[in-house]
DNA sequence: GACCTGCTGCGGAGTG
């Protein structure tokens, strides 16, 4: 029997049989509704939505755009324009499809001003550009559905926050605007979808894909355990285990932590396999654009064996299923390393392989906990941003550039989106006068008077000048000033950090993107290199953000600690790492889940607290400079503190009074939020965090196309302002958000009064050691790193085994 | 605002 819907037919006229959840969808979408259907990436979810849209407007044969399909990286754009466009063929509609980013050339923009295509696929960033013209209105007045692909990728950033005002927009000019979202699955589904849906959430529909894909987590092991070392990070030990892994694959993604790490193995895995040259590649965010694509070509056609990269192949380029992944070092969240993992065995029904390589011995217990994590379908959440000022001041001047606004109007929308329902009267009085005034503090500057109000009532903004840098500036990504790394001819490379080519001279090698340069000079922003024949070169490595443990993986690794003993367990890491577990047990314990492990050691340094709540490495520097600062209240005392993702330490040069201050419950939640503050250097740590956030708000200007301002002037500008603010307006909102940022995501302060609150519910194993353990052992080692040589503190690690008792090979 | 390990993502003028 023909099926009643479009897609279907087309489905099947190439042997395609619709999902359930597919199906599901285009009815809920056919019934008029709004929701999320979460599926995974690979699973026919474009078409699922595709599918509602087309049943719902097939008869209406529409002209113009009723459809904005919103995509977090341009990347995707391409294949969903793709996907779309083949679909409608097979239908036999004559819809356009369109894609608007970055990328789009200057014809196709004029002809996209003249008649929009049906579909458009964009961005959030260039949906806000298109808002911001004088036709912004006329623009979407036939718009009928907003798609929001990968929102769970939007919602956890301020993206997300620029996407719930536009939403917010939209709908209100479009009554019958209906929304949907695509999403994989993450812990707080339903937060997700009433971020997406606003108000209007209560109607909305998930619609859930049952397609459980199992994946079979493998760890590469050393022959021995003590070939594994006790702290490290880069898993290059290893390699001999990697190679033959990778020679058996047709394909190979290997996964690595940071850009410098991705740097050594590429070049590592060369030298132990040479005849994998030409076949391998490396991918990551500071490699050139041009070369990045060439890889994501290569691979898609089988040219190349394996790609080295970051997580800058977690998304995008949906390349032909890749037949193996490999995972060095801890991917920190259970999300992440599905997702990873997801990559291989795309075939319905095939399982997903993923090799783990741990880099030291902890992470084996990891390789445990991820497995389990799996087994038990623990996922993260993503945690939304709200009241983030900038945005919002951002977005009324761009609704200032484009169509105006009145402020009753607007304020109604603003509230009806998540991240703003809480805004009162007051803070919304404010973000009126900054825009127009600049604020209390800074209405003598013109540069911050930027929209007017009309006799009518409406603000716009006027000045072409202020128009045209507030266009130049839309976005909630910040990005840090970099150097453009360039041969002598012109070809461009990638990009490096200033800190780093400062150490170099002309004539120096260093090694990057795979090849041996040798610098020649740097002039501005401009480093130019040439190409050497040096076997031996420095690796460049970038200040990225960093990844803690999550929540989820912490739990599940207090968990697992105990199990090494179990003679039940299945886990082959756990039956590996008992030998060490031994020695860990003899010289102090090993804490079970309602356990809290500290270890007391006296050396030639001093005096070591470590304290184990297996929290991830945010939220151990807050405990740490708490509970330091409690300490010191028992008595004067001064600490160095050192930490990593599973404790961390505190060094003094005098006696610990540690027991006292566990009876007076030093771990107390009582006035943690200012302890926290009175401990941590706050004001320092909001006025880097002020930095972005002034760029958002438009306070300092990053400057034009190919001609940034650098990064000593912006930050100095940022900071000049927050100097400023701090004196004469302390109750500015940008300020305020400064300091609520850096105690929601730096510090994690949620996480943190939950640590706090389960250690009070836990037995305290208070060990005096006599020598270093596993445990405490790579937090030392990482103490040390900030004063020594990688060269001498290798030695130096060497040394510190011996006096551990423990065999160097 | 550095670092010694530390991810990712987007956008963009006027020149008559």
């Amino acid at each position: 029997m023909k099926s009643p819907f479009l897609l279907e037919q087309w489905f099947a006229s190439r042997g395609w049989r619709a999902f359930v959840f597919q199906r599901e969808a285009w009815n809920k979408i056919l019934q008029g509704k709004s929701g999320i259907v979460n599926a995974p990436t690979g699973s026919g979810k474009t078409y699922s939505v595709l599918g509602g849209v087309l049943e719902v407007l097939k008869s209406e044969n529409p002209k113009g755009l009723v459809c904005l399909w919103i995509t977090p990286i341009r990347a995707l754009a391409k294949e969903i324009e793709l996907s779309v466009a083949r679909a409608l063929e097979g239908c036999g509609l004559s819809w356009r499809v369109g894609i608007r980013t970055g990328d789009t050339e200057i014809a196709e923009r004029r002809e996209q001003a003249k008649q929009m295509p049906e579909i458009l696929i964009t961005t959030p960033e260039s949906l806000h550009l298109l808002i911001a013209t004088r036709d912004g209105e006329r623009l979407f007045e036939q718009l009928r559905f907003v798609i929001v692909d990968e929102w769970h990728e939007l919602m956890g950033n301020k993206r997300g926050v620029m996407m719930e005002l536009a939403l917010a927009w939209l709908r209100a000019r479009l009554p019958a605007l209906q929304t949907w979202g695509i999403s994989a699955t993450i812990d707080n589904m339903y937060e997700a979808m009433q971020i997406l849906l606003g108000r209007t959430y209560r109607e909305g529909i998930l619609v859930r894909a049952d397609l459980r894909k199992r994946i079979e987590v493998i760890p590469v092991l050393p022959d021995t355990i003590d070939l594994m070392p006790w702290a490290g990070h880069l898993g290059i030990k290893l390699l001999q285990k990697v190679v033959p892994v990778i020679e058996q694959s047709r394909s190979t993604l290997i996964f690595t932590n940071t850009r410098s790490q991705c740097e050594i193995w590429y070049q590592q895995l060369l030298e132990a396999a040479p005849s994998l040259a030409g076949q391998i590649a490396m991918h990551h965010s500071s490699i050139s654009r041009e070369i990045r694509h060439w890889v994501e070509d290569a691979l898609h056609d089988g040219r190349l064996k394996a790609v080295v990269c970051t997580s800058s192949l977690d998304l995008g380029v949906d390349f032909r299923p890749v037949e193996t992944i490999i995972q060095i070092g801890s991917p920190k969240g259970v999300s992440r390393f599905m997702q990873r993992a997801g990559r291989s065995g795309h075939q319905p029904g095939a399982v997903s392989r993923i090799y783990f390589v741990p880099t030291h011995t902890l992470e084996l217990v990891e390789s445990a906990a991820l497995r389990e994590a799996i087994d038990r379908q623990v996922i993260e959440p993503r945690e939304p941003y709200v009241r983030s000022f900038d945005v919002l001041v951002q977005w009324l001047v761009t609704l200032a550039v484009g169509p105006g606004f009145e402020a009753g109007e607007i304020l109604h929308q603003v509230r009806s989106t998540h991240a703003f329902t809480s805004i009162s009267d007051e803070e919304w009085y404010w973000c009126l006068s900054f825009i127009t005034t600049g604020g209390r503090t800074l209405e003598g500057y013109d540069d911050f008077h930027k929209v007017v109000r009309t006799d009518d009532g409406r603000y716009v903004v006027k000045s072409k000048r202020i128009s045209l840098r507030h266009r130049l500036s839309i976005g909630a990504i910040v990005s840090d000033t970099v150097m453009r790394v360039k041969f002598l001819n012109g070809g461009f490379v990638g990009t490096i950090e200033e800190w780093f080519i400062s150490r170099l001279k002309p004539g120096d090698v260093f090694w990057f993107a795979g090849r041996s340069l040798e610098l020649v000079r740097v002039r501005g922003l401009e480093v130019t290199v040439r190409a050497s024949q040096q076997k031996e070169g420095l690796v460049p490595s970038w200040m990225g953000g960093r990844m803690p443990l999550s929540g989820q993986m912490g739990a599940m690794l207090r968990e697992k600690l105990q199990e090494a003993f179990d003679d039940k367990t299945t886990d082959p890491e756990l039956k590996f790492i008992s030998p060490l577990w031994k020695l860990q047990l003899e010289r102090s314990a090993i804490p079970g889940p309602d356990q809290l492990l500290i270890e007391y050691l006296v050396s030639r340094e001093g005096h070591h607290l470590f304290v184990y709540p297996f929290e991830g490495r945010f939220v151990h520097e807050g405990m740490a400079s708490v509970l330091a600062w409690r300490l010191a209240l028992f008595q004067p005392i001064t600490f160095s503190i050192a930490m990593n993702d599973y404790g961390f330490e505190l060094l003094s040069a005098d006696p610990i009074p540690i027991q006292e201050a566990l009876d007076s419950d030093v771990f107390s939640t009582e006035h943690l939020e200012r302890d926290i503050l009175q401990s941590v250097n706050a004001t320092e740590m909001a006025r880097r965090r002020f930095r972005d956030i002034a760029a958002i708000a438009g306070l300092v200007f990053q400057g034009y196309p190919g001609k940034p301002v650098k990064e000593k002037h912006l930050q100095s500008s940022a900071s000049l302002i927050f100097s400023t603010l701090s004196e004469h307006e302390p109750d500015n909102l940008l300020l305020r958000q400064a300091y609520d940022e850096i105690l929601q995501f730096q510090l994690e302060h949620g996480r943190m009064q939950q640590a706090f609150s389960r250690i009070q519910g836990q037995e305290i194993l208070l060990r005096y050691i006599e020598r270093p353990t596993p445990f405490c052992f790579p937090i030392m080692v990482d103490r040390l790193r900030e004063r020594l040589t990688n060269e001498s503190l290798e030695q130096r690690v060497e040394k510190m085994l011996r006096e551990a008792g423990v065999e160097v090979k």
